[in-house]
RNA sequence: GCGCCUGUAGCUCAGCGGAAGAGCGACGGCCUUCUAAGCCGUUGGUCGGAGGUUCGAAUCCUCCCAGGCGCACCA
């Protein structure tokens, strides 16, 4: 939104002046100005015009808008500006006037959303590989709720399929003194399971969401498997089927899945639906709930079922745009240089409860979101937990904090955005610029899915705090009261930052 | 064989149409001053390879090479 985002405002106010739209980046070399624009190289075929001419014009009449200081032309027809030390205060004046909702969307259309995530199944503790996508999902949810969407969190998990048989078999099997069977489950987590008499599975349960908690992903709904294949029969005449050997199909690959799918087991299989089946019931339930767009959070061992949930979709006369599948790449982790399989039912695995022991919660929230989800994430457990002091999450932490010791000891409660009776240093310039950057940084990253821009952002951020910090008094010095307001809008935009990926902003280290 | 993802500095990775980056590692400096979990400097790259599109490609397209993950009447 202009009115909220200083540099957007500053650019329709260069378009009116250019006539023509100017879109401004910051350049990667202080050397060419506080901000660049191509507008020129954009607009040269069109016009018809040798681009160092047309940013001729451009400069010129960006210079005569009252924020410019200076405009100079640079290369094939970039077009460099120079800002006053009254614009960016004025900038500074509207972060600080918004506070913590600095950035926040205004959607043209606000969207009621469900993001469904993590759905393990309770056959055991939360892991590692499951954390990825509870850091993922969330980070998402909470980008999409800061641009101003209405989100729900979902977990959705198989209560009644063949993983769920063995699970009970094999604690059943502990009770009794005996050994798993060759395809159940092992492991400590079993054998506690089996010293009480109770169902395995809602105390199972009970732990995930604990354990969920304490990553501070938290649901709004539950959704059971048993419940929704029940009423297949309910949307199996809106499906394309047919029978073959027995068993019911659907014809997906006529609506963009690679291949039919079974939905009902022919009896020689023992009959009963398919997890596809309940899928079926599952994507219509959440559409037939209200919501506008599902997400769904999968990991790259379910690719394969991107095309059939649109498929799904197409088949039921829905909106395939309203299906929103996000994939994620698998969690490896080494310990002591050997890799660990994540494998749950061998019991050989690193559990998320454990991770969290050892590299705290707001680190393992870092690590896991910490890099795109295309990208596979290698991560040395020992390593994390040892070098935990070097983790980058401290770093902005620090920052945070550090601004925390500054306003306690400071005298006056808020700080002014009025510019002191001298130049702005260096160093508070690049500040208030990279704070500038904010809303756009959250506004990608909620476009792209793609959360790691935030915390990659706010290293940034704490980057050019900590340099300011040690070259320039807060307290005490002439420059005082815009400094506090600086320094205040500075830690905002920390504590916005690490809040949408779920770490904490901590007042004291 | 087919599909999805990846290949950028010694290592881990950002960047995904505009002027090659960070952290870690290595080496060398800076604490009577608002928190040294900090700051500064040095070291480091045919952006997997070959074509193509473009005024401009790490970024888009095609092919090739290498790696990961899938391709059930399991979830």
């Amino acid at each position: 939104m202009p009115a909220a985002d200083p540099v957007a405002r500053l650019a329709a106010e260069l378009s009116d002046a250019v006539g023509a739209a100017v879109e401004l980046e910051r350049p990667s070399d202080p050397a060419h100005g506080d901000y660049a624009t191509n507008a020129a190289l954009r607009l040269a075929p069109q016009r018809r015009q040798a681009p160092r001419e047309l940013a001729e014009e451009i400069a010129a009449a960006a210079a005569a808008v009252p924020a410019v200081e200076r405009a100079e032309i640079a290369g094939p027809g970039f077009v460099n500006l120079w800002l006053t030390d009254a614009w960016l205060a004025d900038a500074l004046g509207a972060i600080i006037e918004q506070g913590r909702d600095f950035g926040a969307g205004e959607p043209a259309r606000r969207e009621r959303i469900q993001v469904e995530m993590v759905s393990a199944n309770p056959t055991g503790p939360i892991t590692v590989a499951s954390a990825r996508n509870g850091a993922y999902g969330d980070s998402v949810a909470r980008l999409l709720e800061y641009a101003g969407h209405q989100v729900e969190r979902e977990y959705y998990y198989n209560d009644s399929g063949a993983q769920m048989g063995k699970f009970r078999a094999s604690v059943e099997a502990r009770r009794q003194g005996e050994e798993p069977p060759d395809d159940g489950y092992r492991g400590a987590y079993v054998d506690e399971l089996a010293a009480s008499d109770e169902d395995p599975v809602p105390r199972m349960l009970e732990q995930i969401e604990r354990t969920l908690d304490r990553f501070r992903v938290h649901f709004d709904s539950w959704a059971l498997q048993s419940r929704l294949e029940g009423r297949l029969g309910e949307f199996l005449p809106r499906l394309d089927t047919y029978e073959k050997d027995g068993a019911v199909w659907a014809r997906s690959s006529k609506y963009g899945d690679d291949a039919d799918r079974v939905l009902i087991r022919s009896p020689a299989q023992g009959g009963g639906p398919t997890y596809r089946a309940a899928d079926v019931v599952y994507l219509a339930d959440k559409l037939e709930r209200g919501f506008d767009r599902a997400i769904y959070v999968l990991g790259a061992d379910h690719h394969g079922t991107r095309n059939w949930y649109t498929a799904v979709a197409r088949m039921l006369d829905y909106d395939p745009e309203r299906i929103e599948v996000l994939l994620y790449q698998l969690v490896h982790l080494t310990s002591g240089g050997q890799q660990r399989k994540m494998s749950k039912r061998r019991g050989d695995v690193v559990f998320l409860e454990e991770f969290m022991d050892e590299v705290g919660v707001d680190a393992a929230r870092w690590y896991l979101v910490n890099r795109g989800p295309d990208q596979t994430i290698e991560i040395d457990v020992d390593l994390a937990a040892e070098r935990s002091q070097k983790n980058p999450v401290y770093y902005v932490q620090y920052a945070h904090a550090r601004i925390a010791g500054i306003l306690r000891n400071a005298s006056r409660q808020s700080g002014d955005a009025q510019l002191p009776g001298q130049p702005l240093e260096a160093e508070e310039r690049e500040l208030i610029k990279r704070l500038l950057e904010f809303p756009v940084v959250a506004a990608e990253a909620t476009e792209r899915r793609g959360p790691q821009a935030v915390p990659v952002y706010a290293i940034r951020v704490a980057d050019d705090f900590h340099r300011f910090y040690h070259e320039h008094r807060v307290l005490g010095s002439d420059a005082e009261a815009f400094r506090l307001a600086l320094v205040r809008a500075t830690q905002n935009v920390i504590a916005r930052s690490l809040d949408l990926v779920g770490v904490e902003a901590p007042e004291r280290m």
